[in-house]
DNA sequence: AAGATTGTTGCTTA
DNA sequence: TTAAGCAACAATCT
């Protein structure tokens, strides 16, 4: 369930803690997630180092040294990206806050774990350990003309300048496919999960099941303005943790204290006190308050 | 103990 | 040809 604002959470911490520093040994302890051979994934990256990570909605891409290829990562469900430094602290002693046995106990006990599917050394700076539970989760390499081919078939990315309620519009016109189903298809807008495309919707009043080329314009007007702003508040806080998440420092986000609808069926509506529903809509769990939002 | 679970792909159906 | 729906992926939890 990392969405747009935990992938990007982890982005910010990692660049702060990997830029430059060399690797010095790979270790694929699951050969599924790598897509590739052992031998081929290990050679592109030893002996280089990251000079760049980017993001394009939940697809990470670390820019290698060589000027030539890049790491792309794909958290998935499960995955979690953590960074411990040569001390054997987590994060690097960056955002330390709560104890540090607990936190060992969130990720699974002492990296690597029985859930590490991959571990890039640094020497003796630290270690950058990718743990994904399911396995659904990828570590590949790419070359920039594959990442631009890759890039192209991504929709708009929130947050940035092509994030114009013209092409937001753009992005949904014609499809008689519900809001939620499209706001869930990578192809249109990106980033936007589960969890988020439920709080949207809460905030803009709209029901879920509602067609997508039957929205007022009214009404995706304030659906562009509240995914902004959702997705900005949500990263100002370092994401949802809703199961797994965690930063690269393997701590929780502090953004849960504000969902409004997500996790919360059977409880009452924030706004209106009616009972909170839980329905399948887009073969997704979809929480939503039936008189709020039309 | 069957059914559900956060993301995405690719197959099937219409 | 295109779009919508849904199983599959793997493991865990309820």
């Amino acid at each position: 369930m990392p969405e747009l604002p935990e992938v990007e959470t982890i982005r910010r911490d990692l660049l702060e803690r990997i830029i430059g520093k060399k690797i010095s040994a790979v270790d694929v302890f699951e050969k599924k997630i790598i897509k590739s051979d052992r031998e081929t994934f290990a050679k592109n990256l030893s002996g280089k180092s990251f000079s760049d990570i980017g993001r394009a909605g939940k697809l990470l891409f670390f820019a290698l040294s060589d000027r030539r290829n890049f790491l792309l990562i794909h958290l998935k469900m499960t995955g979690q990206l953590i960074y411990v430094d040569g001390k054997g602290i987590i994060g690097g002693g960056h955002s330390l806050k709560a104890g540090e046995a607990s936190m060992l106990e969130k990720i699974g006990g002492a990296l690597p774990n029985k859930y590490t599917r991959l571990a890039i050394r640094f020497g003796r700076s630290g270690t950058l350990y990718f743990n994904d539970v399911r396995k659904f989760g990828y570590a590949r390499i790419a070359d920039g003309e594959e990442l631009a081919r890759i890039k192209e078939g991504l929709g708009i990315e929130p947050l940035t300048p092509v994030f114009t309620l013209d092409n937001f519009k753009k992005a949904l016109a014609g499809k008689k496919k519900s809001i939620k189903a499209r706001l869930l298809d990578q192809k249109f807008i990106l980033g936007l999960g589960n969890i988020y495309v439920d709080e949207a919707l809460f905030l803009s009043g709209i029901n879920p099941k509602r067609k997508t080329d039957g929205l007022k314009n009214v009404e995706i007007k304030k659906l562009h303005t509240v995914i902004g702003g959702l997705i900005k508040k949500a990263i100002k806080y370092r994401g949802t943790t809703f199961s797994d998440y965690t930063d690269a420092s393997g701590q929780k986000g502090n953004f849960s204290q504000f969902l409004q609808v997500y996790g919360r069926a059977g409880q009452s509506c924030p706004t209106c006190g009616t009972k909170i529903l839980k329905i399948k809509e887009a073969g997704r769990g979809t929480h939503f308050c039936p008189r709020c939002q039309k």
